[in-house]
DNA sequence: CTCATATCGTTAATATAGTAAACAATATCC
DNA sequence: GGATATTGTTTACTATATTAACGATATGAG
């Protein structure tokens, strides 16, 4: 049994549980498990990369042009005002821009750059390289298995 | 397929991809996945309930008497100057308190209250309760399966 | 024994992520 | 035409976390 330092004896003496209970909650081992993830994702992508949730939005407005900020924040499910921050990052980076829509004066289209292009297919790379580096000790079944197991969870939104 | 808001035909036909990038990392499911069991999570334990991460720290102090804050830092996989505000939060609620420990004057061993011992249990209890009805959709041996999975990625601990 | 080094709990400063509420502009419904 | 809803935005706030420093104390090397 490994202890948790070296010199404290007293809470080696104590240390006598089997199994603790909180190792038993899914929750608690979602959130250990994502933390893992996400602070290799940063690791991976670097200083000048994306955060997480600005990777996400890049990827959702590359993949869906004219999408509206309503629309992806419905998407990424978070707050409208909260992804203002977002969009002005990476309309500040030259990665997308805000373009009137025709019909509807309120709204406006997101639509990505040729540079938001070819910059978010490396970013993805980028991610699946970390992802596959980081999960190597899971295999293709293993990770099928844990997107559908996820997605049952997910199941629940809205 | 479901349309994402009722009125919005813009939206609508640009929405053609098959499956969006973000579906396939498994760092964006288990971050989604997450945030639902959180919510659901202080939803469940309500108002004047723990927060997960309070909850977690009263958890290991009842199955660890004498643990000190740095070691339940290191349990949690968090700073100990993160600690110092759980801490304070569940010795003013009476769950424990902080004890000199003989023949270390820099440390304070946590000890849980009875109070203490009961709450837990109770928060238990309804921790339990919340993850077996939102997780109902789950079978245990699913349950179990995402468990062992979350551990091969929890294995990059530390 | 003493001196360098490490650890403990704590505070303060900062960063990040997110919500809620309000707003003006605009659109939609009856 | 008038009530109602939606869009993007700002502001204020909350929660969670880290880093760096601190005084007190303990430990290890010589």
């Amino acid at each position: 049994m490994a202890s948790l330092r070296k010199t404290n004896i007293r809470a080696e003496l104590e240390a006598h549980v089997e199994t603790p209970d909180l190792e038993e909650f899914i929750g608690y081992n979602l959130k250990r498990a994502y933390v893992i993830v996400q602070s290799d994702f940063r690791r991976a992508l670097g200083e000048d990369g994306f955060a997480p949730r600005v990777f996400s939005a890049l990827s959702l407005v590359v993949q869906y042009p004219n999408v509206t900020q309503s629309g992806l924040a419905r998407m990424l499910g978070i707050e409208r005002s909260g992804l203002v921050a977002i969009v002005d990052e990476l309309e500040g980076r030259g990665l997308l821009k805000r373009t009137d829509v025709p019909g509807d004066r309120r709204v406006q289209a997101l639509v990505p750059t040729t540079k938001g292009k070819t910059t978010y297919a490396e970013a993805r790379a980028a991610v699946r390289a970390h992802e596959d580096r980081l999960l190597s000790n899971l295999s293709d079944e293993e990770k099928a298995t844990l997107m559908a197991l996820l997605g049952k969870i997910r199941s629940h939104e809205d």
